[in-house]
RNA sequence: GUGGGUGUAGUUCAGUGGUUAGAGCGCCAGAUUGUGGCUCUGGAAAUCGUGGGUUCGACUCCCACCACCCACCCCA
């Protein structure tokens, strides 16, 4: 119990930390690039900005918030998502006074859902997440896409498949929710249990569904594409010759609903190969009313979530490799028990040289660091001590060539940074 | 939440109703006196997931619980 991180989980140990960093660098750089600046919100936000603003139909809310009372007596939860607390943060920070649109990401923000645990799917994973307000031509969805393709494309990621639809705004969606309706209440009986229950709370949901009987159905549904209003129809066309234009392969997927209830017009998912659903690595769209919804003023909006354990899991299937970072470039080891303190000033005076330096925390014999030293695969090892140092020189060896040269005992760290920087 | 699989040293896995539970890898230490990667030798390390039960006896059979993995659901 003690010694077992809490169900669905996970450590990041320190020998994986570097495909970590590599993705927080390469996501920071791009996001950068494309004008974002980084948002930092609290891992936890009053329960009531989930349920105005994921919706208290969706499953997420439901059954999935990690929500408690505080000793204040308020309602406290775990964020779920990323884009409420940046929505609140907006808000709050009074950005929408400012030049628009405002751009923000987040790196790598957990978020928790109770969920049950398998393959790529957490209790606490994170996310990173780009977020524009402020602008509302499809050519934010167009730059979101993009600037996320490239992530992922320079972590070496391939055969992605970028899926999107339109689901309509406050204007078109109820008559489709009507019309969708209509198709199916004749048939409620074909219908799924859970899909039964969806019907009345949020029919979209039902395009989404996954049972055999459902997805019959719903083949020959009315599409939503059908009936979208005049703007809603041009921003999803605008936004299709954008991709196109940018050379973006994408697919237009009318049952794409996402699972949260604040999206209007463009829904999008970025999906990977795997089993015959694929696993969605992201997903995203515009939510033009969120803002106001949450006590703004009306500001259009758009943005995605991407989970970085689903980017990890994916990079590990697809064989991408990351070299591990040099962990020491001088061991120095020293001859005899008493010389260790010499060797250690030595080593600190590599580090200040800017060179990673090891010396024995384990009172080892001369041997047993040359081991050590072997598996740090350290390229060279400094040994402090002996008649070396009557003579008043250092023995430097090269681990690779085994070659040894001698350097003035005399300012070593800096003889030897020279060495082995080249 | 539903269904399936698994749970033995750090790790990967053997084992089987019967006395002191094994191996490979890893770890530590030696192989003549200050030098690594190979080899050899030795060593440390397991309440056999937890708790009950059946039995003269259980790691081995039964039950419950827990955890991990997988599928569904949902989603990142």
């Amino acid at each position: 119990m003690l010694t077992q991180a809490p169900k669905g989980t996970k450590d990041m140990l320190p020998s994986e930390a570097h495909l970590w960093q590599k993705i927080e660098a390469v996501m920071r750089r791009r996001a950068a690039l494309s004008g974002y600046r980084e948002v930092r919100t609290p891992v936890f936000e009053h329960t009531e900005l989930f349920l105005r603003g994921v919706g208290d139909t969706t499953d997420i809310v439901q059954k999935e918030m990690y929500t408690f009372k505080d000793k204040g007596d308020r309602s406290i939860t775990l964020k779920p998502e990323g884009t409420a607390g940046a929505v609140r943060a907006f808000v709050e920070g009074k950005l929408f006074a400012d030049a628009l649109p405002c751009k923000m990401y987040y790196l790598n923000n957990p978020v928790f859902r109770y969920e049950k645990p398998q393959s790529g799917r957490y209790r606490e994973h994170h996310q990173f997440g780009m977020e524009c307000f402020g602008g509302k031509s499809p050519s934010v969805e167009a730059e979101l896409i993009s600037t996320l393709l490239g992530i992922l494309g320079e972590l070496g990621l391939k055969g992605l498949s970028v899926s999107i639809n339109s689901i309509g705004c406050p204007e078109c969606r109820p008559k489709y929710h009507a019309a969708l309706k209509e198709y199916l209440g004749g048939r409620l009986d074909q219908l799924c249990e859970t899909c039964r229950e969806r019907f009345d709370r949020n029919p979209l949901r039902i395009l989404d569904c996954k049972e055999e009987g459902c997805k019959q159905l719903v083949k020959d549904a009315p599409t939503i594409l059908d009936m979208l209003c005049d703007e809603c129809h041009d921003h999803f066309e605008t936004l299709k010759s954008m991709l196109t234009a940018r050379g973006i392969p994408f697919t237009v997927n009318p049952h794409i609903v996402r699972g949260l209830d604040y999206y209007t017009k463009t829904v999008f998912e970025i999906m990977v190969t795997r089993g015959r659903e694929g696993l969605a690595l992201c997903g995203g769209g515009r939510y033009d009313g969120l803002v106001e919804q949450l006590g703004g003023p009306a500001t259009p909006a758009a943005g995605f979530g991407i989970g970085t354990e689903r980017i990890l899991l994916e990079m590990s299937n697809q064989g991408v490799t990351m070299e591990a970072p040099e962990l020491c470039r001088v061991y120095v080891a020293n001859i005899t028990a008493a010389d260790n303190e010499k060797a250690y000033l030595l080593c600190q005076q590599l580090r200040d040289e800017g060179i990673r330096a090891e010396s024995d925390l384990c009172a080892r014999s001369l041997k047993a660091q040359f081991k050590y030293a072997d598996k740090l695969s350290a390229k060279y090892i400094a040994l402090v001590g002996g008649e070396e140092l009557e003579r008043g020189v250092i023995k430097l060896r090269n681990m690779n060539t085994r070659e040894e040269t001698e350097v003035p005992a005399e300012n070593a760290a800096a003889a030897i940074a020279e060495i082995v920087n080249k």
